[in-house]
DNA sequence: CTGAAAGCGCTAACAG
DNA sequence: CTGTTAGCGCTTTCAG
């Protein structure tokens, strides 16, 4: 009796009998049984690997999609371990809700699919927390690699890569010097924003501050000072605020600044999102930009053109720096020796618009 | 010769001999050697299943530690799919960069996390094109279940449902009405801004009408209709102008309601990205708002109320949207029958800030 | 061109 | 408390 009914997948009981529990997915020996060959015959005939017979193959497919198949991704990535082939799918870690955030996970979005490959996003949880080990463990083993846009707990991060994850950082921190990445170059850029500012006549230039722990913080400090000493002019720590590449924060350093007793006649803020943020402040004030106070900002976001009044800005090259660190994350991936301590600055450029121009009063050089 | 080089794998090299090749993870088999158990107790150790003395388990984790082991998670989830248990991680489809979609997925992710769960986020593809089967793959078997804002391409979507993917979506198109749902209240919020404009004494009133796919752009406009007809007001329909909830084509859109003959003294935007770009055509325009025309958006996303002028607007409660999202979602899991046709609708509000004002000497009704 | 055997790494279910 | 036996669904040998 059973014997018939194993070898019999004819015709019989189909309303109940021999079906899995309800929900469950078909498998392989399930469309292979419907078709009367071997699981193998079907998933050679579902992956076009040839040895199977043209219109066997049509006849398969067609048992499958009306049976609903979808491969099991897991079992086929389990059994594939062996081979050590690619899923097609890099991880991205980031906070996908700042702008610049937003812009760097779109081009690397974008350079993927060129490539060919997908990706998938995981959004940071809340500082100081370490990854819950379940996403963990999936970008451990699912992934191809992965692109990390500022991590704020690097020892997950640190521990990804000892496991042997492909891994390549956009926009380092300090502690992530030891990891091939991707960056804009920061310090360049500041010098050219500095540069403009000073060429327009000014002389007394503020500074807001970025997130201390990101290198291009750092850098985009340094391009401020040297800019300074280059210029003849004194570094003066007042004009010096803390506005984190935040917008709330760059407020209250704003209304510092106009409070001093001998106010900035320009800033340069770290990044776009305090820009803004700054003009705003400025306005409410009752000051106006560029007439009272130049604003030039950093990233050049799609908001910054956008604005009301176009913030002069320097541009990071957001579609290059997303294929650079998806090109890298390849490379590394492909065994490329010196991948692994390389790291990428990328060319920025100064957009003129209208947020800066000389300061009042001011015909000539004094 | 080339015989000897094959065979020749025993004494000589061996630097290691029995150790898997370089790069590969260590393995349960791996750790339980070196501590000279099974794998079973390892695995119960690791696990704290229980059944394991307290020094063996504290001397078997200090192995794996220095032996850098991670637990398989494709071979556990292989292995668990028996008894069907969960991976704790929401899978969510949405096009990240449009600030709307920031905002949802910013709020899913925090519901999902009050939930001890965590989320990826898959980024859609270009339009019309089908998800990667990879990544469909991986969804259908990785995740428990798929949180989609707005997709592009239904036709996937409504096969990932098909194979049994537990599935909600917010914002729902007109093609996915037959899947549960969350959204915002567009109608309700609709009618309320519109009030809102009559009752400052605005007549002519013009709409930036929004994607036309999604029902909440249909919502939108059905209630600016319904106020135009209880306020005794007439429909013209050359103040509803496309602007697909979009920055770019919004400017367009706005200009030509400016070269009216009789243009509106009102602009009601579909959403809050159309709205602040018509505020800066109007004023490029050398126009002010609101003294020369009011604007009011919709959404109240985070840049609404950083902008110059606050924007008033009707303010979408992100944060219920994505905690209703995540419980509809537990909730068709668990197998609760009733919220496979649920279709949750949540209660916007009217934030008034500087955009919207009476008419221009309009002391009185006419 | 098709079938049988073995195994990827892990865990549930019973033995000992 | 520890060890053994099976098997998740698929693919890579290697025969027929």
């Amino acid at each position: 009796m059973t014997e018939e009914s194993t070898s019999r997948d004819a015709a019989a009981a189909p309303p109940s009998g021999k079906e899995r529990r309800a929900g469950a997915r078909p498998t392989l020996a399930d469309i292979a049984q419907a078709a009367g060959v071997t699981r193998m015959t079907v998933s050679n005939a579902l992956n076009g690997r040839g040895g199977v017979s043209d219109d066997m193959r049509e006849r398969i497919r067609e048992i499958a999609r009306e049976k609903g198949y979808v491969t099991n991704w897991v079992a086929k990535k389990l059994s594939d371990s062996r081979s050590g082939s690619e899923t097609g799918i890099i991880g991205v870690i980031a906070e996908i809700h700042t702008p610049f955030m937003g812009e760097v996970v779109s081009a690397i979005s974008g350079a993927v699919r060129d490539q060919g490959r997908d990706m998938l996003v995981y959004s940071l949880p809340d500082p100081g927390k370490s990854f819950p080990g379940n996403v963990l463990d999936l970008l451990l083993h699912a992934v191809d690699g992965v692109i990390a846009v500022i991590p704020r707990d690097t020892r997950d991060f640190h521990m990804l890569a000892a496991a042997g994850v492909p891994m390549v950082v956009v926009d380092p921190l300090k502690e992530t010097i030891d990891m091939p990445s991707v960056a804009a170059d920061s310090y360049g850029g500041a010098c050219c924003a500095m540069r403009h500012l000073i060429e327009l006549g000014h002389r007394k230039i503020a500074f807001l501050a970025g997130e201390a722990r990101r290198l291009s913080a750092q850098e985009r400090l340094r391009g401020y000072r040297d800019v300074l000493r280059e210029a003849g002019l004194a570094y003066r720590a007042e004009y010096v605020v803390e506005a984190g590449f935040l917008p709330e924060p760059a407020r209250p350093a704003t209304e510092g600044l106009l409070a001093l007793d001998d106010p900035p006649t320009a800033i340069f803020a770290g990044n776009d999102a305090s820009a803004l943020s700054a003009i705003s402040t400025i306005e409410q004030a009752g000051l106006s930009v560029p007439e009272d106070i130049s604003v030039v900002g950093f990233d050049d976001v799609s908001l910054a053109s956008q604005a009301r009044r176009g913030l002069t800005t320097i541009r990071q090259p957001f579609a290059d720096i997303g294929a650079a660190a998806v090109q890298l994350l390849l490379d590394l991936r492909a065994g490329d020796p010196e991948a692994a301590t390389r790291h990428i600055t990328l060319p920025v450029e100064l957009i003129r618009r209208e947020t800066t121009a000389p300061p009042r009063g001011d015909g000539l050089r004094r």
